[in-house]
DNA sequence: TATGTAAGATAGTAATACTATCATTTAAGA
DNA sequence: TCTTAAATGATAGTATTACTATCTTACATA
């Protein structure tokens, strides 16, 4: 049995559907790669038409600009990210177990997810690492979130948050704390490779390293 | 009794030092003022030249880049907070009083201080909120952070880790709870201000609030 | 057959991110 | 006081970026 995942995005995030033709998978293909690669800073439009073998024009016509494109990717990375929390932790009653599983989830290196032939996962994850952020610290924030940009990222840490709140009712912060769990999943990641120093994580460049800090710091936290 | 305080910088994040000169206090003055007020993907050196009146390779003698310009900036803050953490925690003998004074110094809204004529900390504040990781996530850490470029935010992070080491010899992971609270300290003043959903901070926008998330967060972990 | 839509091809513009050169002012040392 | 070097100002120029516009061709549909 063969599954395609279809994950719909919000309309604002494009000027024409990249999931409805070839050129625009091509487009969510290549960006990732590239980006992957050089960093969003080094991206453009005329490089990716180059890539794929198009014009900056053609691209353009898909996306208004790159960072656009980036919120896009980002978003999509969140809301499969977020079905994967939902299937993955489903007949689980004990949120302390859940939530387990959502740490693990936010905290280990990601796989190409097959469902979906025109996105690899495991590059997205890294592009969300370092580039993830930078779709909302901008002056267009506000903007951006009246346009529900953000509905996947708050989706996803709502998602949390509830479950936090299952494993105590008494606890204040839980959507503080998730927010806190979903950033520093990534943030710690980034340190440990990049400024070991800022992290306890020195030789290994373990995953289990940082899911042992985050269950450690989450469990503590909620019981308080 | 008038006191000037001078922070001597990395040497590489400069071409001139900005210090030594009327013109290179200016640059720094109205750097930190155009970021603040556009952002940072907005601000070039042709609008600062023009701002303080010399032309773009007057700035380009004293920084490389802007990104050269956002790291000696972001730099500049870090090492004035850890001597403010310095100061401030003198002749307190008890950690958890020190750590508590540290958090509320992280997250509380900076005021400028006036025995430093040509940086307003308020605004730098602001800046190292939005754009401060801006400094990091690119593909050039690592080079960067050969260069020591990083040195006063990860001295800032060691003096953090080392006030909780002394809360608890036992707690396994005194560095990457100190930058989860540095890193907290800012982003969820980011997410109230901006992104409140993503935070259990809606009316108030109450930097206080974020003082008692992160003592809570902190101090059950440290505890355990 | 007519019609519309997507895509390819090409061109052009304003702004950005620099580098280079040369003249003038200023400051420091002999 | 004279000399010299360093800092600044003024101007110019280039490659790249971030777009916008237009025109044509391909192709699917009614």
């Amino acid at each position: 049995m063969e599954i395609e995942l279809q994950i719909k995005m919000n309309e604002k995030l494009f000027l024409r559907n990249p999931e409805q033709s070839e050129l625009g998978k091509k487009i969510i293909l290549h960006s990732i790669q590239l980006i992957h690669k050089n960093g969003f800073e080094a991206f453009t439009f005329r490089k990716l038409a180059e890539e794929i073998g198009t014009t900056e024009a053609g691209v353009y016509r898909y996306f208004e600009n790159k960072h656009r494109l980036l919120i896009y990717i980002v978003a999509w990375y969140w809301t499969w990210l977020e079905y994967q929390v939902t299937y993955q932790t489903n007949n689980i009653d004990d949120p302390v177990v859940k939530l387990k599983k959502v740490i693990k989830l936010l905290a280990t290196t990601v796989e190409d997810d097959i469902r979906t032939s025109y996105v690899d996962e495991s590059l997205l994850h890294q592009i969300i690492i370092t580039e993830g952020s930078k779709t909302y610290l901008t002056k267009r924030v506000s903007e951006d979130n009246k346009d529900k940009l953000f509905k996947p990222y708050k989706d996803l840490c709502g998602h949390i948050a509830n479950i936090i709140a299952e494993c105590n009712r008494e606890y204040r912060y839980p959507k503080s704390l998730a927010s806190t769990i979903i950033e520093m999943a990534h943030c710690q990641n980034f340190f440990m490779h990049n400024l070991p120093s800022l992290t306890d994580f020195g030789q290994g460049k373990d995953d289990n390293k940082i899911i042992a800090f985050l269950d450690d710091l989450a469990f503590k936290t909620i019981a308080g």
